[in-house]
DNA sequence: GACTTTTCTATCGTCGTGATATATCTTCGA
DNA sequence: TCGAAGATATATCACGACGATAGAAAAGTC
C-alpha cells in the first residue's frame, strides 16, 4: 500500500537516511535546521515513525540506555527508493504567514508616520533574524555538506534583501510624501 | 474579556474596518489579496465572528436577499480600538513551509546535476508565482491604496529576488564544479 | 423553462502545534 | 556524596488551522 505523505514524511526519511536516529533525535536535529522554513513536532513524529514502520518504509530496533527506553528507527530499501522519488518531485509550494505584511496592507488607515514606522520594525525583525542564522553559521564543526549550507545561504541572503527592500520602500516612500 | 486572538482575528476585524462584509464576503476578498501571505478558511472565520460578535468587537445585522439568509457584520469602536492596539504591535514573525528549500536540503546525496536541476525547478516556480502577481498588478480597477500596493509590490520583488539567487547559486556551483 | 454558475452559511474530518506528563540518566557544585 | 538541575526519551491531549463539501436559493445563459 501506498504510503500517505503528511508534512513531516519527509523530513523524517530525509534524516533517517542520513543516520538511524530515534524520534527525540529526530526532533532535535529538525529544531536546529529545517525549523526556519519546515517545522515538525512530537506529536507528529512519534506516530508518523508507527505509520511508517507498519507501511514498510522504516524498521525500529529497541535500543534501550540501561532502563530508559529507546527506539531507533532506520530506513528499508523501499524507504530510501520513496525518499528519492520525493527528491526528484517538481513541486515547489511556498507557505508563508507574515503578520507584518498584514499590519502593512492594512496600514493606509494609519497617520504617515506610524505607517513607515511599520517598515522600520519590519526591518528590524529581518535584522534580528539575520544575527541568529549568522551565529549558526559562525558555529564551529566544520564545513557543512554543499546543500546544507546553500539553504542556510538562503535564509542568511533573505533577510538581507527584506532589510535592504524595507529600506528602500521608506526612501521611496519619504520622497514621494515630500513632493 | 479580552478577546483571545487566533490567526484569523487580525484580518477579520481589518477587513471589516473597510465596509461591512458577510462571511463570504470576508473569504473571497481574503482569497484574491492576503491569501498569499495570509490565509483564512471558512471553518475559522464564521466561529470567529460568532466569537467577536459575543465579545463586542463587533455587531451583525441580518441583511437576507430575498429568501436567503445573509448577516453582514461591522466594527463597533471597541472592534476599532483592537484593530489600531493590534495594528501598532510590534511583532513581525515569519511562518514559513518551503518544500523546495527541503528537498535542496536533502540534496547533497543526489548525483550532482539532479541537485542542480531541483534548484532550476525552484527558479521555474518563481517565475510562475511572478506570472500570477503580475496579472494581479495589471488588473483594471484604478490604483490600489499605497500600502495595498506595496505589499503586492513585495510578492512581485521577493519571487524576483528569488528566481535571480536561484540562477546566482546555479552559476556558482557550477563554476565550483569545474574547477 | 431547463441548466449551470454564483452566492451564502455552515460543518466535519484531519492535520499541525505547543504544552505537558512521566521517567531515567548525567553532571557537577555544595 | 548527596541532591538539584538539566538532558534524554517517549508519549499524549487540547486546541487551532485547513480543505473539502453539503445544502439551498438566486442569478445568469442558451
Amino acid at each position: 500500500m501506498a504510503t500517505k505523505w503528511t508534512a513531516v514524511t519527509p523530513v523524517v526519511l530525509g534524516l533517517l537516511a542520513e543516520a538511524p536516529r530515534s524520534g527525540y533525535d529526530i526532533k532535535t536535529v529538525v529544531d536546529r535546521s529545517t525549523r526556519f522554513f519546515w517545522a515538525a513536532s512530537y506529536g507528529q513524529i512519534y506516530p508518523e515513525l508507527r505509520r511508517l514502520e507498519s507501511d514498510g518504509l522504516v524498521v525500529g530496533e529497541d535500543a534501550p540506555n540501561g532502563a530508559r527506553d529507546r527506539r531507533v528507527y532506520k530506513l528499508t530499501p523501499a524507504g530510501h527508493q520513496a525518499l528519492v522519488d520525493w527528491l526528484l518531485g517538481s513541486t515547489t509550494t511556498i507557505e508563508l504567514r507574515d503578520e507584518s505584511l498584514l499590519r502593512l496592507f492594512f496600514a493606509d488607515t494609519l497617520p504617515h508616520e506610524q505607517a513607515l514606522q511599520l517598515l522600520e520594525g519590519r526591518k528590524r525583525g529581518h535584522e534580528q533574524y539575520l544575527e541568529i542564522l549568522r551565529e549558526i553559521e559562525a558555529l564551529p564543526g566544520g564545513k557543512d555538506p554543499t546543500f546544507v549550507d546553500l539553504v542556510l545561504h538562503w535564509g542568511i541572503d533573505f533577510n538581507e534583501w527584506g532589510a535592504r527592500w524595507c529600506e528602500q520602500q521608506l526612501r521611496r516612500l519619504r520622497k514621494q510624501k515630500a513632493a
